[in-house]
DNA sequence: AACAAAATAGTAGTAATTCCTATATAGTAA
DNA sequence: TTACTATATAGGAATTACTACTATTTTGTT
């Protein structure tokens, strides 16, 4: 995620007006390896924060996804957000539903076949590896 | 999605009692191209059964999901169902949040790197297509 | 400092999903 | 076929995730 200048900016530029609570979770997000829910961010930032309301996290977040600050990522059932702009794919642990980044340039430029590009507007091509982590994997071990 | 014998072979084989629930809903969702949520399953499948519950619906569909006869495909908020067992990828449209299936055999093969196979057990790799559909771009380029 | 547009806090509302439990049913074994 | 038991279901309550509403506050700008 990029730095705190850069946001100044995308927010001038968005008209969008810099308050503390949108630094603390943008700061929070970028502080973030992992891909947390709003309510894992509302929990972070209130500790900053502790009178922020968890709509103005949610909202803030929503924004940051529609300037392309950040992105969500689909959770099953809860939205996850992702402020890792670099290029990069996912694996997601069918177990404990944990979503973890990863680059492999060769995924990078995979061409999306040709009738597809014709019928639709393509904005992004990323690789989706479901599986089982390492954790999830010793824990079945451990029950046999 | 399997004919109605492997159904029945597969719920022997699980364990699973033959409901005519889980049967119309096996047919229903075998019968769909689309990536219904479980609303839209309960609603076709309550045409057939009138006094099937929902909680039956999402209960059943989330054992077919365990037992491997379908699968989840997240939506933002709503969980989809994708009775498709073949090899296959999506295109979502970030818009109206259709999702639609295509086939691309050269993306039927691509290895996952050699650190992540290491790190967790790999059980399926999809290509996921994000975009605007034609009917959304068309609705958008009326608006100008 | 004064102003207007935008943002926030707190809360209420809605939608999606899961839980609970009394009743019903499927599969099994007599 | 009948009786039995484990499993499944219907209906409703509860929970969870998210969104809407509105009075008040704050930001960015004169
Ligand atoms: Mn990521
Ligand atoms: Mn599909
Ligand atoms: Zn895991
Ligand atoms: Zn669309």
């Amino acid at each position: 995620m990029a730095d705190l200048e850069t946001f100044y900016n995308l927010c001038m530029q968005k008209g969008l007006k810099i308050t503390p609570q949108r630094i603390e979770v943008y700061k929070t997000l970028a502080a973030c390896s992992d891909h947390p829910s709003v309510d894992a961010i509302y929990k972070r930032v209130k500790k900053v924060l502790p009178n922020i309301s968890f709509d103005t996290v949610n909202r803030t977040l929503n924004t940051f996804n529609d300037i392309g600050a950040a992105f969500v990522v689909g959770g099953d059932n809860v939205k996850r957000f992702d402020g890792n702009l670099e290029k990069h794919h996912h694996f997601k642990c069918v177990k404990c539903r944990n979503i973890i980044d990863f680059k492999h340039n060769e995924f990078d430029n995979v061409k999306v076949p040709e009738h597809l590009g014709q019928m639709f507007k393509v904005l992004k091509t990323t690789i989706f590896v479901e599986g089982l982590c390492r954790t999830c994997l010793e824990k079945d071990n451990k029950l046999k």
